[in-house]
DNA sequence: TCACTTGAACTCAACAGTTCAGTTCAGTGG
DNA sequence: CCACTGAACTGAACTGTTGAGTTCAAGTGA
């Protein structure tokens, strides 16, 4: 009888497989009935005993926190990011902006689990601040230097003209990305066409606004 | 011994006070706490019995579906969609846009309160959708209404020209309210000084590009 | 007198987490 | 190809707690 009473997580290829199952029914149902959802349930929907779900995650606020975290590593960066990189060799600006917005609010908006995800950490912040605090590391954080650097770049360029550039962000996610979370957590959507509106006149307006004749 | 089973609300006037001591007491701890307060815990609160907080309201949906219905009464209305009306007069459109703003804003920072009850039905709303509605309506259609008309008056007089009413009525939500609400889902707040840019940048952004020379 | 209130004890269900005896299954050595 | 081994898995029953809602006998106040 070994001293050594850490249960350490289950380890190769078979647990890999029923961890993935456990991870992906507990997002589901997580998103499905908030955090309220019983380990019963989760354990049922991934076709898993009970016991095993505890071997692999100890507790349900483990269990959670790993739901959470997996979430981080996926989404957005990539494809919204990148297409805001290719802004500065753009020669119609106002266009390359309207795509890149394109991109980026149909990621946000494609990605009903990630906003979902977003709702669901809101919700249970007096229970995990620090979930709160790493969601908001990897989404506005995470995302402010590459489209302050974006803007810079282009102020560099003096293609725009931007005193304060904290208050152009703001501005920027404002016109182009918050409606959408908003709405969201009012469990609505905003259609495709006024979305399509929001986008060529969002980026008008930071055009007229920022913007010079050389644009 | 009536056949009569239906338990009415007491009435009264002292029933009336315990009334309010409850939706008091319910309304703190479910902000300070969430959903998941235990009705000991209010009914100690509120210095009363649980069998008056069942009495009065029957369940606890129910005294959470009060306690919202009755925060949706109060708020906002007042001030800042005073604030808009004066615009259609004011000389210096600038100025009295960003006046009405800053009321406006500080309206929705100041009440901690009702920005906090936002989350919390957000966070609610696989249990209660029909609170999310009623939010949205008294909420965001609530006051569409107000800022569609200010802007509308505005651009009969000439003084603005807005091609496509609702994406200029989002785009000033997206400007100068959304930015507060979302870092507020988030738990933390938009600093003083940050504050005032936003509003002062975001009314000469909207300026730039809806409004005219005799602006 | 009558409606309202109280406190304390109670029922009942849900649910996190555990225990255990037995089963699956991927290797490993022969 | 087989037998054995051990880690991972299962199912079902169990513990312990928490919390919603009820009951009741006694109190309060207009």
């Amino acid at each position: 009888m070994s001293v050594d009473s850490v249960k350490r997580p289950p380890s190769g290829p078979r647990a890999e497989l029923k961890r993935q199952a456990i991870l992906r029914a507990a997002r589901e149902l997580f998103l499905r009935e908030g955090f309220g959802v019983g380990m019963d349930s989760i354990a049922a929907e991934a076709g898993v005993s009970k016991v095993t779900v505890y071997n692999h995650f100890g507790s349900k606020e483990a269990l959670f926190t790993s739901v959470i975290t997996s979430a981080l590593d996926e989404p957005l960066a990539g494809e919204s990011s990148a297409a805001l990189e290719g802004l500065a060799d753009a020669g119609d600006l106002r266009a390359a902006l309207v795509e890149a917005a394109r991109t980026w609010v149909h990621a946000v908006r494609a990605n009903h689990e990630v906003t979902a995800l977003r709702n669901l950490v809101a919700a249970e912040l007096h229970r995990f601040p620090e979930l709160g605090e790493a969601w908001r590391h990897r989404g506005t954080e995470g995302h402010h230097p590459a489209v302050a650097g974006a803007l810079r770049t282009l102020a560099d360029q003096g293609r725009l003209v931007i005193p304060d550039l904290q208050v152009a962000v703001i501005q920027f996610y404002g016109l182009l990305v918050f409606p959408h979370v908003v709405f969201s957590s009012y469990g609505t959507q905003i259609d495709e066409d006024l979305t399509d509106r929001l986008i060529t006149g969002g980026v008008d307006m930071f055009l007229a606004h920022y913007g010079t004749q050389s644009t």
